[in-house]
DNA sequence: GATCGCGACTAAACCGCTTTAGTAAAGCGG
DNA sequence: CCGCTTTACTAAAGCGGTTTAGTCGCGATC
């Protein structure tokens, strides 16, 4: 009771597999009444090419991977992959390809990627010194990065990071803050050091912050989840060195924090202003309604399977300019009394 | 600058293709001096075993596909998914295989199946008479169905649908509700009729209505956004019709449903309770917080693997016994008054 | 010293498809 | 009726691995 193969329609329908095959494939190729029997007996027999055959013969095998640099039950709970996943997948479906998801293999990104039978990667957050990206050139896998710092090898599709983050920080400094604590994305995934992402909104923040002249925001990590961000508000100093206002670089985290700061019995935000980073759709549901920086996710994704399916088709492809960030105001900022009024520029 | 092949690793090294082949996966039968040399010319070149070749050769891919019955980009608007994909990618990566999203193709899963080269298919929210489950059977792929009725041919992995439903709704009339709404489900694919999840919760929902005493709710259907639930919120009776409960078959469009009425100057729950499904873990941090009935989903996730990896090795599974599920009072639901005050038992 | 067994390694078949190169027959102009 | 192009179809060579069924050499056995 194995599979049908093109063999068994071959005999069935008193012709060759190259019959077939063109068939299926080329029908021009063969006289019309021929095609159709063909067509009819393999139908009847439920015949369905084998897709790592068909694989290894055409040399590609119509499937994206999507490298993903964590696990994927840790990944998942943040809604900026399945938003991500939506802009992959609507263009994908479009050119009838799959996604694979392809996360480390007993910890290995680089056994995970051996393993893919993909045309090309779409690879997430990767540190630019990970030494799977080194893997992806040699092996010559095509690959677009999303959230890295682009190469000769792989071109990336960023967001305005530092731009953003620069907005948020100016808005809590326009309402009057000084003292700010900043919550930051994880590490990369052997914690020697902060992912590009991570650099370039800490740089936007502190640029911000160093051209108002105030001092330094504390600065810890936390990641990507309610619960995390609540853990991490829990780090921060209390009493008369408590910030009055928290930048955290995701919207997850920053839901967490505002979760603990109530729990904490604050209110949010007269006695503290929390600004996110992605704009997931839940932010304009929470309450308050958080104040966060979009960035064009489903945007993120079109774009990179879009330059992907250029480099599967040979061409070469540049790093596009880095795509828009808003800042979007709503109810988790005001003035550090409590009032909303605005001191100086909101910009 | 082609890949490396096994050729050429074999050449490099001066020993057969069959030696290479050996050093990697038989090691013992080949002297310990050669593995060690095959070993390393094959790092020096860089040379991973072509997927495709591989899985044509073993019979097997290490890839099982997630049937999707709907666009990838109308499905992970709902946290559902992902939650289930945290349950799936749990055991996958503790069994080294690799997710393959699978959505229809060109409007048709039937042949996104055909393509998809995967060992076998964890399927979403088919309903039984659709006939991917036909080519599933004819094809011989191995199956594991979620949120579907079980078959001979397909396992099923379900919650208590029924059970929970009821508990919501009964949850409300204990508190005094007398007039109600019932948000349902999208319909399948060919928008034909009800999937079977939509079919045993309003069974459930009915079944407490009826126990009751108390008149049929008023029904619509909606999407699982938020955006859809709180389009189906206006479509309500207002007035004096105006239900004073509204069970909603998914969290998300409870959401939806609680952010519309707040919008139509209604207070939730003193003027209007609403009950989600499934607990998404954003239905905690809503406010006011979501009463909503607990599907145990990242179970759900793991249950179907295991299940899938049993049929894989062989062996017949049977559909295990529903998953519990639980209702979860949180604070969108109280007394049609305004007060919290328990009218009868709230079991 | 022939035989046996064993360890180390290889030739070749096979997995199921695509595609190139080619054949046989039909069509056709002269 | 011959040579030439078309049309319709096929044999066989890949694609890049795995695996079965050996081959070969060599020390141990009787």
């Amino acid at each position: 009771m194995s599979r049908v193969t093109i063999t068994d329609v071959a005999v069935a329908a008193g012709v060759s597999k190259t019959a077939v095959s063109f068939a299926f494939n080329n029908p021009e190729k063969l006289g019309s009444a021929t095609v159709e029997r063909v067509l009819q007996v393999a139908d009847g027999l439920g015949y369905a090419p084998h897709p790592a055959a068909r694989a290894l013969s055409l040399r590609r095998s119509g499937t994206i991977g999507v490298l993903i640099p964590q696990r994927l039950s840790t990944v998942f709970a943040n809604p900026f992959l399945s938003e991500l996943i939506q802009g992959l997948g609507e263009l994908c479906e479009k050119h009838d390809l799959s996604l694979l998801l392809v996360p480390p293999l007993d910890g290995s990104l680089e056994g995970a990627i051996r393993q893919a039978s993909v045309d090309g990667f779409v690879s997430l957050g990767l540190s630019p010194d990970d030494h799977a990206l080194e893997t992806l050139r040699r092996l010559g896998i095509p690959t677009v990065l999303v959230d890295s710092d682009g190469s000769a090898d792989h071109p990336a599709v960023n967001v305005d990071d530092e731009g953003g983050a620069a907005q948020a920080a100016r808005h809590l400094i326009a309402l009057g803050h000084r003292r700010f604590a900043i919550i930051g994305l994880p590490p990369t995934r052997d914690q020697s050091r902060l992912t590009p992402t991570t650099s370039r909104r800490l740089a936007g923040y502190r640029a911000a912050l160093d051209a108002a002249a105030l001092p330094p925001a504390h600065l810890v990590t936390a990641g990507v989840t309610m619960a995390s961000g609540a853990r991490a508000f829990d780090t921060l100093p209390r009493g008369g060195q408590r910030p009055t206002a928290v930048l955290v670089m995701s919207d997850m985290a920053a839901i967490g924090v505002m979760s603990a700061a109530r729990a904490g019995g604050l209110e949010v935000p007269a006695d503290i202003s929390v600004v996110g980073y992605d704009d997931v759709p839940m932010a304009a549901y929470t309450s308050p309604a958080l104040t966060t920086v979009r960035q064009p996710i489903v945007d993120k994704g079109r774009v990179a399977v879009r330059m992907l399916i250029q480099r599967l088709q040979g061409k070469a492809v540049d790093s596009p300019p880095p795509l828009k960030t808003t800042l979007i105001v709503r109810a988790s900022t005001s003035s550090p009394g409590g009032s909303k009024e605005v001191v100086g520029d909101t910009e």
